[in-house]
RNA sequence: CGGGGCGUAGCGUAGCCAGGUAUCGCGCCUGCUUUGGGAGCAGGAGGUCACCGGUUCAAAUCCGGUCGCCCCGACCA
């Protein structure tokens, strides 16, 4: 019976227990349409969260939101030459309406670059009109084959900026801008360490000049690309005739760029922090924050925990934390289910704390806290309870980021390798290989091939190994760059 | 689209080779007792056995086809 309840373990099928982790935690479910998934409340909860921190700090750098269509004429798509290669193969198209076929066919938007570039060219005329900096939430068609909860859906809900600039340089600071705030967030928000770089020509965003991206490493060491910044160059200013008159008066072409998050982040937040009992999600991004248990034996127990557990949700709780001070609190007094049965559901869903109370507790005016990230069970006083619980959500978010990180650094490879040793790591549990390049695309594709990684990013700075890498690591001339190979989803 | 596996109650499954009343567990409903790590007892509801066709007195089971899902590739946030 027990045996039933438990999950597959990480180590046993990482992809089942994945998986499991979704459907049981109650994140997402299968929709009845081939690729789509239901994002449930709890999933959705963790999104709005998400959401929530983004755009404050979209915000904060200047951003605003705007919205544009779900539909994109075929033309559109087709004007920038590099872009139709590149989605054309993964576009659902509209050719009915009305009950009538369409004069011309529409394209449900796999992202919104044409047409938004469309309306700016409408709206930017003089170089006082830039920066037009505009990001949008909504949702994207893709039509991919294989399908997988959260990674990889036809239908995707994510955040895309998009902006226009008088230069290239201030479209290239922008582009880093987002790529350091989406590391923040990866960072600070989801507990998720990241690598930062750049893409290389084979992985770069169709229409752009470069593209930048965050990669994570998920549990089984395989890259998760967690977000993308793209340096549009002019590229899409030409196709949609977006200019502008510059202070010297001549008429410039627009500098553009584009940048996204996605639903995967939910995905990546599951791969980075699951464990064997379920969901752990760090407290900031948490739905619920703590969820209380109370635990009585007889009738006036029962009384007397209910009315000390109200108590505390009334004093330091707020479900939906309107209040900045309050914490997102539950109460869970079902009866006929048992504490423990409790203990395992709350830790499946991945709540960060939970609270025990009970008449042993109460006779002692304290309550019991657990940690969902490490099970470490601590005591406090109901008297100091909220800095108290306060004080430990910190430390939660803060360990739980350090943790991931210490496992991100366990599994990195640095320094002069072999192709062969390359070739076991890939072949066995894998890694994050930081290791020299010659800068020819036939040799990333050679090692694709052969052992199935791929370049995630020619890292920044930051990222480098101490001692630069001299040797290409497939064809053994010269390193042109450092890069970092990793099997990725 | 290639290779492999699988479709039986909300979930997980047995039965299929050797055709004959639909199996078990979890969950759900009712009642009583329980409640500091997955409660117990009693009673109960729930099924066009993925779909279509064929063979047969009789099909979850045999045969032909179709559809869907999962895993591994190719493609991708």
């Amino acid at each position: 019976m027990a045996d039933e309840k438990k999950l597959t373990s990480r180590a046993e099928d990482f992809s089942a227990w994945y998986n499991e982790v979704v459907l049981r935690a109650e994140l997402a479910d299968y929709s009845p349409v081939r690729g789509c998934m239901v994002i449930r409340p709890d999933g959705y909860g963790i999104w709005e969260r998400m959401q929530r921190a983004l755009d404050d700090m979209f915000k904060a750098t200047g951003h605003r939101n705007a919205y544009f269509p779900l539909f994109i004429p075929q033309s559109f798509l087709q004007k920038e030459a590099e872009h139709v290669e590149g989605f054309a193969p993964e576009t659902a198209v509209v050719t009915h309406g009305g009950g009538k076929e369409l004069e011309e066919p529409l394209v449900v938007r796999p992202t919104s670059e044409t047409i938004i570039y469309a309306m700016f060219a409408k709206w930017v005329q003089s170089y006082r009109d830039l920066p037009l900096l505009i990001n949008q939430w909504a949702n994207v068609v893709r039509w991919e084959m294989r399908t997988r909860l959260f990674l990889r859906t036809l239908e995707f809900l994510w955040q895309e900026g998009h902006t226009a600039h008088a230069t290239h340089d201030d479209a290239e600071e922008e582009t880093r801008k987002i790529l350091g705030l989406y590391r923040d967030f990866a960072e600070g928000w989801m507990a998720m360490p990241v690598v930062t770089g750049r893409k290389t020509e084979s992985e770069r965003f169709a229409g752009a000049l470069r593209t930048y991206a965050i990669e994570a490493m998920m549990q089984d060491n395989k890259a998760l690309q967690a977000g993308t910044s793209h340096n549009l160059g002019q590229n899409f200013a030409k196709a949609f005739d977006l200019k502008f008159q510059s202070e010297s008066g001549g008429m410039e072409y627009a500098w553009n760029t584009s940048w996204g998050v996605s639903t995967r982040l939910i995905g990546g937040l599951v791969m980075t922090h699951g464990d064997d009992k379920g969901l752990r999600v760090p407290p900031l991004l948490a739905p619920t924050e703590v969820v209380i248990v109370p635990i009585w034996r007889t009738e006036e127990d029962r009384t007397a925990v209910l009315e000390a557990s109200a108590r505390i949700c009334r004093s330091i709780g707020d479900w939906e934390r309107r209040e900045p001070n309050l914490i997102r609190m539950r109460l869970d007094d079902r009866e006929n289910v048992k504490p423990g049965a409790k203990y395992y559901e709350w830790e499946m869903r991945g709540v960060p704390i939970r609270l025990e109370l009970g008449p042993r507790d109460l006779a002692q005016n304290q309550a019991v806290l657990v940690r969902r990230d490490n099970g470490a069970k601590q005591p406090v006083s109901l008297d100091t309870l909220g800095e108290d619980i306060e004080q430990l959500l910190e430390q939660i978010q803060d360990d739980m980021l350090f943790e991931a990180r210490a496992r991100l650094d366990a599994n990195t490879v640095r320094g002069e390798i072999t192709y062969d040793r390359f070739r076991e790591i890939m072949d066995g549990q894998g890694a994050f290989v930081f290791a020299g390049w010659c800068g020819n695309a036939e040799c990333e594709a050679a090692i694709k091939d052969e052992t199935k990684a791929t370049i995630r990013v020619l890292p920044d700075e930051e990222f480098r190994s101490a001692d630069a890498p001299t040797r290409c690591l497939k064809c053994g001339r010269p390193a042109a760059d450092e890069a970092l190979w990793a099997k990725a989803y």
